[in-house]
DNA sequence: CTGAAGCAGCTTGTATCCAAGGATACAAGA
DNA sequence: TCTTGTATCCTTGGATACAAGCTGCTTCAG
């Protein structure tokens, strides 16, 4: 019976991964700005580990394009790459159009609640300003949709390649008019595929995809040191 | 002057490189089988390191799904996850059948003559029945095709797609008639690419790369003990 | 005053040691 | 004979110690 004690624990990788998301979210919310330093015996301290899991956490943030690790000198967070950015969104404008339409085909009445639902907690997220709620209900929309069309594990691949093009989104949210017309794009690609309509579904999720990415070049020149090719790299501790 | 002599470790990580890289290939051929039974401590004798960097190549190989770490118990190789390899089957046919439009549209001369040049070495390689080789001039075909499209960032989302594909491709070769049809697809594919036909190309592009996939259900009760939910977990040590 | 050499302090890379947990073989008892 | 408890060996996870190398500052020579 004395097996409940050890729930804190029960995980061994757990705490790599806590590590790995703290870092990814800051990264992509760009409170870890491009050309930071981080070291991997400051990071472990913070956490309270040895340098041994940070170092996978490490790895696994330097294969997604976040930091880039120099041997024996040190660990960087990575600007944003403007040529892999546009390759990022070919790739999820073509995957996602693409099961949108076979979303919208196979659709079922609670798939569409499911989505209904999400639209209403992503309008209130939306009212209140928070941004960081309304990212991850924006993501898990489309995630649902990727299941609803039958793909779940193309998610991931989603998820990997478009890694570079969340930090420019993430960017451009708290800007200008934007949060009515990502929602009126959201609630029209839903429409959509309720009333059983892949053409109009691709239609609008391009327009949807597309209307982010067409403020690149306007937020590339706002945030100019968070782009590949922009000189500062700021190297000084805090 | 005396900076000649440690070329052999110039390059920090390229031990695990290749350690790898060597590891990957052995589980896309099928020299690893499924459930067969890796240990960190037995590969870093083996190629004389210590676990550490083993333990890098261990994560990689599980983020790519080749392996399967669990904790306190072992290592063991992935079997081939089916719905997984039909979603890598969407990502690939969907990212390049777009891209090959791309590229039949950009193809320039010099581009052309490359594409004809990995033409006649697959065909040497596929006489001599250097499989490896073949598969390696494939895939570079494939890959310059991206770039030629102005695509190069996708190919690497493909390759961490397909990774699990390529598992089953490599089964399905040495099959059959295969070669001949295979070789037709890509000389028909690069005619298409240099006469500027997207149209063309995307249906041969379509018809080539479910070809191989076709074959997955014959290659399934083939190889039963590759993929996923046949039984026999080998564990025991040769 | 300028420049180069050397040293100190940092970084990551690697090796090794200990801890915790699961699998299995074996022995003892019913 | 079957069941059960135990001991041992194996695995991976994590921590620590050591090695190698780059950066930048200091210092000394010209």
């Amino acid at each position: 019976m004395a097996r409940l004690d050890n729930l804190a624990k029960m995980a061994p990788r757990a705490t790599g991964q806590q590590v790995y998301e703290d870092l990814h979210g800051q990264i992509v919310r760009g409170e870890l700005t491009p050309g930071q330093a981080l070291s991997e015996t400051k990071v472990a301290e913070h956490y309270g580990l040895s340098r041994t899991p940070v170092r996978e956490v490490f790895w696994r943030l330097g294969e997604d394009g976040f930091i880039r690790v120099i041997p024996q000198v040190g660990t960087f967070v990575a600007p944003i790459n403007i040529p892999a950015v546009y390759d990022s969104q070919f790739v999820r404008e073509t995957l996602e159009c693409r099961a949108v339409a076979d979303a919208a085909r196979a659709a079922t009445d609670p798939a569409i609640g499911v989505l209904r639902t999400l639209l209403a907690d992503q309008t209130a997220a939306m009212k209140s300003r928070n941004f960081a709620t309304f990212f991850a209900l924006d993501e898990a929309m489309h995630r649902t949709l990727m299941t609803i069309a039958g793909r779940p594990f193309v998610w991931q691949v989603i998820t990997g390649a478009k890694a570079q093009l969340d930090r420019v989104r993430f960017l451009s949210l708290g800007d200008e008019e934007w949060p009515s017309m990502i929602m009126d794009q959201h609630r029209g690609i839903v429409d959509c595929v309720a009333a059983h309509d892949p053409a109009g579904a691709v239609r609008i999720m391009t327009a949807h995809l597309r209307t982010a990415f067409a403020a690149i070049g306007r937020i590339a020149t706002a945030h100019e040191d968070f782009f590949e090719g922009s000189g500062t790299h700021s190297d000084e501790p805090e």
